[in-house]
Formats: C-alpha cells, sequence, structure tokens
DNA sequence: AGTTTGGGTGTACGTCTGTACACCCAAACT
DNA sequence: AGTTTGGGTGTACAGACGTACACCCAAACT
C-alpha cells in the first residue's frame, strides 16, 4: 500500500483535511465548498473525489479525527492525575490548557460543530462526550469519599464537571494563547473544581443546602 | 406610521424572521441563503431589501430577538425567586424548563450559533451570557454565607452556575418535550446545584479540598 | 380628486456551486 | 518491456445564488 504513490495520495488527503479545518473556522463546516477546499490545497475541484466522496464525508472524517484528539485529552489527563486533591486539580487544569492549545483546530471543529453541523455529526460529538461523562464517573467511584454514592449521583457530579471543562475549553478558544485572560481562564477552572469537589465531599453526609 | 400598511410590512417581516428561524434549525445561520427564505415566506427574492438590507443583517436581527427572550428568562428567574436554597433551586429549573419550552427556536439559534456563527454574532451572544454571569454575582452577594467573598470568588461561582445552566439547556433542545429525558435533565440540574451551593457554603471556611 | 409612496412582482445578468466526462502520465504490477 | 492503475487535469453544463432594474397598484398623503 505505501508506495511513491501512497506517500503523496495520504499527503494530499491530509492537505484537503487541513484546508477544511482552517477554512471552516470562523465559519462553519456547511458553509464550506468543495471548490474553496480544492483551490486552497491546489487541486482541481474534481480531484476531490479521489480522495472522499462528498464534502460531507470530508466532515465526518474530521468528526473522527477531532473525537481522536478528544479522547488523547482524556488518556492524558487520566495519566498524569496525582494523589491529593490539589495536584489532581492542577495537573488537570495544565493539561486542558496544554492539549486545547496543541490541537486548537479540532477542539474548535468541536465546539462549532457541536449544535451547528449535520445530524450526524451532532451525534458523533455527543456520544463522545458522554464517553467521557462515563469515564469519569468511573474513575470519581475510586476518590475517597465515594464510596457510598449511588451511580445516579456519580453521574451527576461527572456531568457537572464535565460541562465545566467543556466549558473552560471554549473559553481557552476563545482567549489568545500565553494571554492574560488565559491565565485567568486557568485560575477560574481551578476555584472551580475545588468548588465542585468541595461539594461532592460534603454531599451525602449533608445532602439538601 | 401603523395603518394598514404598516400592519402588513410587520407581518412580513415576522414571517421572515420565522422562516429563517425554522430553516436554520438542524443547520446554521450561514447556509441560509436569501431565496430559500423568500420562497417559504412566499415572496418574491428581491422583496426580501424592502425588510432588510443582507442575510447578515436578518442575522443580528434574529441575535437581538433571541437575546431578549434570554434576558426575559433571567428576569423570570429572580422574579420567581424563593427565599430557602431548595425553593431558589427547584423553582429555577422549573422557569428554565418553561422559558426554554417556550421560546425553543430562539434557544436553539443562540446554541447553534454561539461558536459558529458570524464574529458579530458570537460576540452579541458572549456578551449576553457574560451579563446574565454579573447579574448571578450580584444576587449571589445578597445570599446568607458569601457576605465575607471576594468579587473573584463570586465570578468565579456565577460562572460556573451559569454555565451549568447553558448545558441544561442545550440538553433540554435536544431532549424532547415532556419526555423521560427531560424530567432527568431537569432533576440532574436541580442536583448540580445543590452540589454547588454546597461547595460555595464551604468555600472561604475551608478553602482547598 | 390627484399625486406620492412603498411593498411586492418579473425579468435578467454574472458568479459560484457540484459533478459528469474524456483525457494524461508516472508509479506499480506482470 | 508491456500493461494496468489511479491521482490529477481541463472542459462543460445545469442549477442556485445575490442583486440590479423597470414595473405595478393600493394605501397614504395633499
Amino acid at each position: 500500500m505505501t508506495g511513491i504513490r501512497g506517500e503523496q495520495k495520504e499527503r494530499t488527503r491530509r492537505a484537503i483535511l487541513d484546508a477544511a479545518l482552517s477554512l471552516s473556522d470562523g465559519s462553519a463546516l456547511v458553509a464550506l465548498s468543495l471548490r474553496q477546499v480544492a483551490k486552497e490545497v491546489g487541486i482541481v475541484p474534481t480531484a476531490f473525489y479521489r480522495h472522499f466522496p462528498s464534502i460531507e464525508d470530508l466532515g465526518m472524517a474530521l468528526v473522527e479525527e477531532s473525537l481522536d484528539t478528544l479522547r488523547t485529552l482524556l488518556r492524558e489527563l487520566r495519566r498524569t492525575a496525582g494523589d491529593d486533591f490539589r495536584s489532581i486539580i492542577d495537573g488537570s487544569v495544565t493539561v486542558l490548557v496544554t492539549q486545547v492549545r496543541q490541537d486548537q483546530a479540532h477542539f474548535g471543529f468541536i465546539a462549532r460543530e457541536r449544535f451547528a453541523g449535520p445530524p450526524a455529526v451532532r451525534e458523533a460529538i455527543a456520544r463522545g462526550i458522554e464517553l467521557a461523562e462515563r469515564e469519569l464517573a468511573i474513575d470519581l467511584a475510586h476518590l475517597p469519599g465515594t464510596d457510598q454514592w449511588s451511580e445516579e449521583d456519580l453521574r451527576v457530579l461527572s456531568t457537572l464537571i464535565v460541562g465545566a471543562m467543556v466549558a473552560t475549553a471554549e473559553r481557552l478558544l476563545t482567549a489568545g494563547s500565553g494571554s492574560d485572560a488565559e491565565r485567568k481562564v486557568a485560575d477560574t477552572a481551578r476555584a472551580q473544581l475545588r468548588m465542585m469537589l468541595i461539594g461532592a465531599m460534603q454531599w451525602r453526609s449533608r445532602p439538601s443546602p
């Protein structure tokens, strides 16, 4: 499969994906035309079909790629998790900032298409986020203090945390890299994680505030 | 200004706004064409210009309208707020569900265009949400237990709560009206509000978990 | 009663879109 | 060495797009 020909094809395919990512930034996937992408890549419009049957399929490829980097983020979060609360919180926010910066185009794509994309794309993104929530619920169950928690309570907390992290990622995309705004977003995220975990620790011992 | 003529013009203008709202549902504003809207309304394409200079301006009108219903939601939340935590939480979630259902098209529009819309639209929506955060911070300062809080802490908590409410609204849009899913989303939102407020109450007395 | 105004119409144009088709030629295979 | 394969090219066309222009006619004004 890989020869001079295979390499060249792969390179063009990547160029198409990158062009689509950069062109749809600032707008949406649906506003993308096959001809624009082809012009950006430097190929003739009809050559596009050698790689994708339609723009729709290009979109699905971008979703899968973007969800892949989302899964990388989750893996990285688990891999670097410390023992005490403080290091878990600080480490997680640092990893989040790093990964969002590293794959800004993918996270931006997810943010844009989550609600504005075609149905298949929306569903794929929703499943990706649900997966993150389920995995976090499992991790939370291993924390001290959640021994007696119901599945339901674990789900409630994990969706709360994931939601806050998604909001943080979206704010990071708006803030410039290395800016004061970025530091402020990170500080806010840390404080919010602390608040949520304090609430969680007091949860069953004091169920209603 | 209002005569038979003025009424007719207003009616057509409304029809255009409604058509745009319903046509952009399931996709995005940028995917909307002047001719589609005109056909849906039942007027000839060029007649569109009697009401809006361009599709872009139509979009801005829709944003303003949608942000108006967002402000209505905020006003309603304050108006019905009870005294104790339990009634504040339950009342707020009920109002949220009711209002989102009542103006589903507007909230859906905000969700879609928040990150996928043209820059001016994104900024307008961001300002609307920031406003909600600032107002909530003011309300939170009047709650028992937040007497000694810094401005910063109030901001951190209000953005956390607003973020969770935005996520709840987005989930409501996905869930069918009156469905089991809808009740589950509401239950989750109530539990999350309780968790966050428990965390907040323990905040300064126990700053790090 | 006569004139002006303005929302809606119909035609027309240039541009951009997706895509079908025939073709090219170097890499890959026999 | 001869043949096949497949990514890229160039031309071509029908349809949708935004929009300019001249026109219509009932409501509104004088």
